[in-house]
DNA sequence: AAGCCGGGGCT
DNA sequence: AGCCCAGGCTT
């Protein structure tokens, strides 16, 4: 959960998660859809799609004992460098540093590192560092606390290097180059896209909506029927009507614009506009989804949704 | 090695 | 609007 999330957006998620699945056993006998649902809103889904098949591993291949090694942790699905030194320094005790963003960003102002830390020598160079950094005992101890230097103190932007309690040992800080470090490799400009979503019920009052496919953006979760504005597209109904008809086969006739909502993703924002929606012809199928369903508007709330549409459905 | 993968808070 | 967050997987 803490893969690229502050601690303060997932503590309510950990304690929900953990009081919704208490156990491995637990977590590997439930749906990935319930398990989707407790995950909503924190993003990067892989993560609980991960973590749903690590517990499968562990119940049913590795008698239900928590692997301790660096070996075996990393076998596990999510499980990286990160993490597994993190578990196998904090929970078994193993001499091993756990580097994440803090560490780097700590050891690249203390030991005045000026070459880009996305780079593949710097991150090795920096690994080797906290290799030998690591103390004998209390090496977790240790890892926890260099983390929490680098939140509390040697923040990003702001650092509280007057409180540093290793200020002295800081080549930045001699330098006064600690804002300045790391050093940043310059980001492409995000693309915008336009979406669309159709709202539309069939004769019992029920909605359409389908279900992403398992990998990719936003994995398993649930959307409004609709897609990406393409080339080729004279205007957003048009996409609407070829988007619907490429994910569920049927045809449809595109109303009246109901609510639009931007959202940022990490690689581009949207504009996601909803429209009302009637079916003309033919029976919604999973063509490029991987299933279709008609719920009832209150019941949408039990199947896990994207924040964009969320609103949506919010809005509706 | 580079691209992909969310949502939220801070500046 | 940009940056970053107790990173990992895929290609």
């Amino acid at each position: 959960m803490l893969q690229q999330t502050r601690v303060d957006t997932v503590v309510p998620f950990y304690e929900r998660f953990v009081s919704t699945f208490p156990t491995f056993e637990a977590l590997a006998g439930a749906s990935l859809r319930s398990v989707l649902k407790v995950w909503e809103n924190l993003g990067y889904y892989s993560r609980a799609r991960n973590l749903h098949k690590a517990a499968h591993v562990i119940v049913h291949e590795m008698n239900g004992e928590f692997p301790s090694s660096m070996k075996d942790l990393r076998n596990l699905p999510g499980i990286g460098p990160y993490i597994a030194a993190a578990i196998s320094s904090i929970a078994f005790g193993q001499v091993v540093p756990a580097v994440d963003g803090n560490v780097k960003r700590v050891l690249a102002r203390v030991f005045f590192i000026q070459d880009p830390s996305d780079d593949k020598d710097v991150k090795q160079q920096i690994q080797d560092i906290a290799n030998v950094l690591v103390p004998k005992h209390d090496s977790g101890a240790f890892n926890q606390a260099v983390m929490e230097l680098g939140a509390m103190i040697c923040r990003p932007r702001n650092p509280r290097c007057r409180e540093c309690p290793i200020n002295k040992s800081c080549e930045a800080f001699d330098h006064g180059a600690q804002d300045s470090l790391p050093v940043l490799l310059k980001r492409h400009p995000i693309p915008h896209k336009e979406m669309t979503a159709g709202i539309m019920f069939n004769q019992k009052r029920q909605l359409l909506v389908v279900q992403r496919p398992n990998h990719g953006l936003l994995g398993g979760l649930w959307k409004f029927p609709g897609g990406e504005r393409m080339e080729g597209d004279k205007d957003l109904a048009h996409t609407l009507r070829r988007s619907i008809r490429e994910e569920t086969g049927i045809h449809v006739r595109v109303g009246k614009t109901l609510h639009s909502v931007k959202h940022t993703y990490t690689h581009f924002r949207i504009t996601l506009f909803a429209f009302q929606c009637s079916r003309r012809s033919g029976v919604p199928i999973p063509l490029d989804c991987q299933d279709v369903l008609w719920v009832k508007v209150g019941d949408l709330g039990q199947l896990p949704m994207s924040k964009a549409d969320r609103k949506i459905w919010e809005l509706l």
